[in-house]
DNA sequence: ACCCAGAATGAATGAATGTTCATTCTTGAT
DNA sequence: ATCAAGAATGAACATTCATTCATTCTGGGT
């Protein structure tokens, strides 16, 4: 997990090419999800079809059901691939053993969120399907605690560890970590329904400002 | 507008009575987008059908097409809805003529973005479920970013004149208008996916915590 | 060169859904 | 009491979609 290229697209598989490949079911697998994450982005959760699906991945219509047993388990495991990929990437940055000083951790950490790599309109829209639907389907909202919840613990770990390090006082590590996550997504929601409102520099802004007015030592 | 009573519930349909009813054409329409609201929070967006609408709304499915030309259009018209009546409200106190104390209008603010009303789960799945399909619909982006655009300039216009009135420096309420908006965005989606996690009473807590560091004079 | 396990295909099926419209019913005006 | 306007109904229709499965094809092992 945490394979941050996933996207493999293929190699372009030429429109003419007919010939029946025969491939490892795990390559198949993950052939669907990239093509299921490209529809939801482009048509909306509510609008994928399966047929829709198979077309992008250049696949026939029964292969979905070969490998996934059926649509709602290709949209659950696109759902558990795109929220691993998410915060295991931030949880990676968080342990930070290749980053030692904190500040630059803390950098690190916002380029991920909010820079090339998640922000893509691509991902956040998987992102934000899904939370609509969360309110309606508990497997969703389990997939996501449970990555959340471990995403949260280690930020608040970091928190702790700079307040400690910059000797903050009046500041709470779990509240503020709880903060900063609502503002990341919420800067994310911003970045996908309203982007002439919002750049993603101006994103980035307040992000870090955030992060300055709370620990102005580590920041700037 | 921002009419905060809406849903009307009809005085318990009762499931005996089988007499039908004529009533105005407005009266209608709004039982139906009541319904469609209650279908999307329960069953989520994408489930949402027209005969699951309405039967909740205790009609014939015909009527639905008589009132509204189309499924399209219905939900069109639930999202115009909600939409106004929460950014609506949001703005009738941030003019504020009946809360001349600036930093209680904060807090009457605040009470209405994260108190009863709008966080009801009712309304905030509704709210997102649209979030999540505006990466593919223009016309739901549109929608939301009209009320969206008019509801952060007030916002930014209360926070001038706060940053002015307390005199604070080195603070641009553009930019914290932004982050406080996401912060609220971000709260909800969390109260929405991972109640576990997040109490209302902490989401609160969060918010106030965030205006306190901008205005500490105002807040507390 | 041959074989076969199992990967891949796509036409067929049945269920579900949005929309239509001929008909019925209600209400307020006369 | 009568009537017309139009609100309301729901069976019928056409379409779309997820899923199945009999069949075809591929590639590594012998």
């Amino acid at each position: 997990m945490t394979d941050a290229s996933s996207a493999v697209t293929e190699a372009l598989p030429e429109a003419g090419s007919k010939r029946r490949q025969i491939r490892p079911k795990a390559e198949r697998r993950q052939q669907l999800i990239d093509a299921t994450i490209r529809c939801i982005a482009q048509h909306g959760l509510s609008a994928v079809t399966m047929q829709m699906v198979t077309r992008e991945a250049g696949l026939s219509v029964g292969i979905a059901n070969l490998h996934f047993e059926s649509k709602d388990n290709l949209l659950k495991e696109t759902l558990r691939f795109v929220a691993e990929e998410y915060h295991g990437g931030q949880i990676d940055i968080m342990e930070g053993g290749d980053i030692p000083d904190l500040g630059e951790r803390l950098d690190a950490l916002l380029d991920f969120q909010l820079g090339r790599g998640v922000t893509q309109r691509q991902k956040m829209s998987v992102w934000f399907a899904y939370y609509g639907e969360a309110g309606a389907r508990p497997v969703y909202q389990k997939i996501v605690s449970t990555v959340d919840r471990l995403a949260a613990q280690k930020l608040e770990a970091l928190f702790t560890d700079i307040i400690r390090e910059g000797d903050y006082s009046g500041v709470d590590a779990r509240e503020l970590a709880t903060g900063y996550s609502a503002l990341i997504d919420g800067l994310h929601l911003g970045l996908l329904v309203t982007p002439r409102e919002l750049s993603k520099r101006r994103a980035r802004a307040v992000a870090r400002e955030f992060l300055r007015r709370a620990f102005p030592q580590h920041i700037h």
